[in-house]
DNA sequence: TATTGTTATACTCTATAACTATA
DNA sequence: TATAGTTATAGAGTATAACAATA
């Protein structure tokens, strides 16, 4: 056993406790989302493109952490429902570029306004500043570790696809 | 369109940031977890009896948001390796009362030890203090929307049963 | 009759492999 | 030859329904 300096507290494990939370999350957006015609995955997907910009979609399976032959059939649902369009790269006639459309940003912001009652109720033990506090630390956390968009990059060799 | 007062920010979403970086924690987690014999779900159980204590099946399930049915076979898995044990309840002898052993104790300690790894890498981008504050808070919102555990109250009649 | 846990099974999701087109 | 995206499909995961034991 390493014996750890007196220092350090002992380190709080968080990840189960993400699951455990994310999960709860998850189930109950459904229920919100479902009358918008999204799921969870939709939103998610929107909220990082919103967030981060346009991708390729090879890019964007490895930030969103999902298989590149499902992100497919995703934003096919996506662009059936013209919330993002896939443009094909001019450097690079293989590449297609995902972006939202108007139409998706306006969804993304009405689904938010939708599931802010399933946060409150999530987070009802929180108090207004711990959420804003959670939010930060959240996005500190996911955008150091997302694979780096490609807005203005297009043209480069996309970063080693991260392998897990 | 409800009129918010000014002094309220604008209210950040973390449901999609946490959806999206505990994806992050459960697929690295997987690959640190084989070697035990565990799976992410596993964890989040052991994790949940220990913060809990012990709980019926129902309980456990809704707490866990998971299918009553789907935490059978968990809870075989489980049982067959010794890490926790079903009793029933003296009281109802319909329910069976899960609890950890010794052994799913010190397994426990022994894949969170493993998974520091994985905190290390998917929070990389947090100081110490940073980590501590998360904890703190998944910690808070996490206990006060889990169904209690009913380790004193096996004979009282289960809070509703949380319909989503 | 209602509830706890279990089993069986259908449904959904995810990942592996093969294909097309571009490079 | 290698890569981006797509399709097809098998394996894993999840939820619905019926059953046994107990209340």
């Amino acid at each position: 056993m390493a014996s750890l300096p007196v220092l350090n507290q002992p380190p709080h494990q968080s990840g189960a406790l993400l699951d455990h939370l994310a999960r709860r999350v998850r189930t109950r957006s459904e229920t919100v989302l479902a009358p918008l015609g999204l799921r969870t995955r939709h939103l998610v997907t929107l909220t990082v493109l919103r967030d981060h910009g346009s991708s390729t979609q090879q890019a964007l399976a490895a930030t969103l952490g999902i298989d590149s032959t499902n992100l497919v059939g995703l934003l096919n649902d996506l662009e059936a429902d013209h919330l993002i369009e896939r443009r094909r790269s001019p450097q690079d006639r293989r590449r297609h570029v995902v972006d939202l459309t108007d139409a998706g940003v306006k969804k993304l912001a009405k689904a938010e306004f939708a599931l802010a009652a399933v946060e409150d109720e999530v987070l009802a033990a929180l108090t207004f500043e711990q959420r804003e506090q959670l939010y930060s630390l959240l996005q500190q956390a996911t955008a150091a570790t997302d694979v780096v968009a490609c807005a203005g990059s297009e043209d480069e060799p996309m970063p080693p696809p991260m392998r897990s």
